[in-house]
DNA sequence: CGCTCAAGGATTTTCGAAAATCACCGAGAT
DNA sequence: ATCTCGGTGATTTTCGAAAATCCTTGAGCG
């Protein structure tokens, strides 16, 4: 056995299996900031300021800002440089149809195909969940950001069985685009404690129907608690219009 | 009026209004060439041949494969660079079923929604459809090339005005996938002539019902028209299972 | 005034080479 | 014979600077 090579290695010993380049850390920074609104939409994305804050190279970056805008985080205009994606409430609600269309199908073929191992990381995502801190308390970004990972990886475990990696894919890019929408508009009603409340109870439905596979009933779940956040969102679209 | 700079510009003076960057092109030829087969499933794409191939340096290139990376058109591994991507029955059963949702849903759409430019253009596309070169003549590549052209253009037409941008990305980027497969596994079926005619009027059919707002029957058309293909692809699969 | 045009600086894009990493191959040990 | 280890060439990744492009500003002209 080699201990110098394990020695170099963190964690237990067990060595990076794919050993990432900085260019997909670069990116998923900058995913993680534009998704949180840190980045604000419609903003450009200067190459000077990004080698700084980030701390790479333009190479590293322009790979990234590539990767990106295949993903519509960003939009590349021709030799103009990068600018954050921008927002409207037409695109929103794009998205919201064809996520609802997508989820629904994938919940519905995980429930049918899922295994013991399935079930057993639901329960384990759902748990982590509901200890995360809830909204109203630790207001600081990095809780905000392991909360929001946890609520991912708990949506993303439901479906996870779904059988289909194109369609895993196409859903994690939506639910990614519409965190952006729900932490950029941020109702002032998702931190009342009646609805923080509403949401952790809905969880706990959608992952016990989900589960005992019931798949009319898991799926009603899934759409009123979409609706939801959703309407939340309107409201703010409807709000901002007034003014 | 400035000569000088019309003069510098291609086509009857009318200028890029988005000029395009090296990056782009080197993009949108390495797809071609992935969606015609020309580069094999699973073959790595090493920076010097694709210097020499694409004439760029390696700056476009990364960017390029990083795009084309988002779309699953190639995987980048870690730090042992970029291959085209692998094809399986799995991943192409996964295309067709999600494929077949998403456009449904979208002709369904575009045929509430459609407006006058909307049955123009299918017209319009339609008529260079069938004036392309049928695939039993024309055995050459660039008229192969035109001929897969101006069906994408046709089948982009009739879904056009479904009104959702995040449909017509999602359903580009699967249409560009299955058409690698029908080019790579070629039955030799979609060359004979009873073939070629049935599809030639399958899409006078499918034409037809959609201008003519008849959505059930453009559904049932365009169901029948993606199961041809389909089932020769299938067919094609389970005869190199046997060998 | 309003408009066109050119110069200058700022920014993006691309190139070429250095640095880092990987993969192959053969020597030596068990 | 098989396996591990180290060295070497090939390849990828990243950097820094050059080239190309864009945007602003202000002068000159109608």
């Amino acid at each position: 056995m080699n201990v110098t090579k394990l020695a170099t290695r963190s964690g237990g010993g067990v060595g990076d299996p794919q050993p990432t380049t900085l260019a997909v850390k670069v990116y998923e920074q900058l995913r993680r900031d534009i998704r949180s609104g840190a980045l604000v939409p419609g903003s450009p994305l200067r190459t000077e300021w990004l080698k700084s804050h980030y701390e790479t190279g333009v190479s590293p970056l322009r790979e990234a800002l590539a990767r990106l805008a295949a993903e519509s985080f960003v939009t590349a205009q021709g030799k103009q440089g990068f600018r954050v994606a921008e927002i409207s409430e037409a695109d929103f609600d794009e998205l919201v149809d064809i996520r609802r269309a997508l989820e629904a199908g994938a919940l519905e073929a995980a429930i049918a195909n899922g295994d013991d191992d399935w079930e057993a990381e639901i329960l384990a995502t759902y748990h982590k969940l509901i200890k995360a801190a809830s909204p109203a308390q630790g207001a600081d970004a990095a809780a905000e950001e392991e909360r929001e990972r946890r609520h991912r990886r708990f949506h993303e475990a439901l479906i996870a069985a779904c059988g289909s990696r194109w369609q895993l894919r196409f859903l994690e890019n939506l639910t990614s685009h519409l965190e952006r929408y729900r932490r950029i508009m941020r109702p002032a009603s998702q931190v009342s404690a009646g609805f923080v409340k509403d949401v952790a109870d809905e969880h706990r439905e959608l992952m016990e129907r989900t589960i005992q596979r019931d798949v009319k009933g898991a799926l009603k779940v899934l759409d009123a608690h979409r609706l939801r956040t959703y309407s939340a969102i309107k409201n703010q679209f409807a709000n901002a219009d007034e003014s």
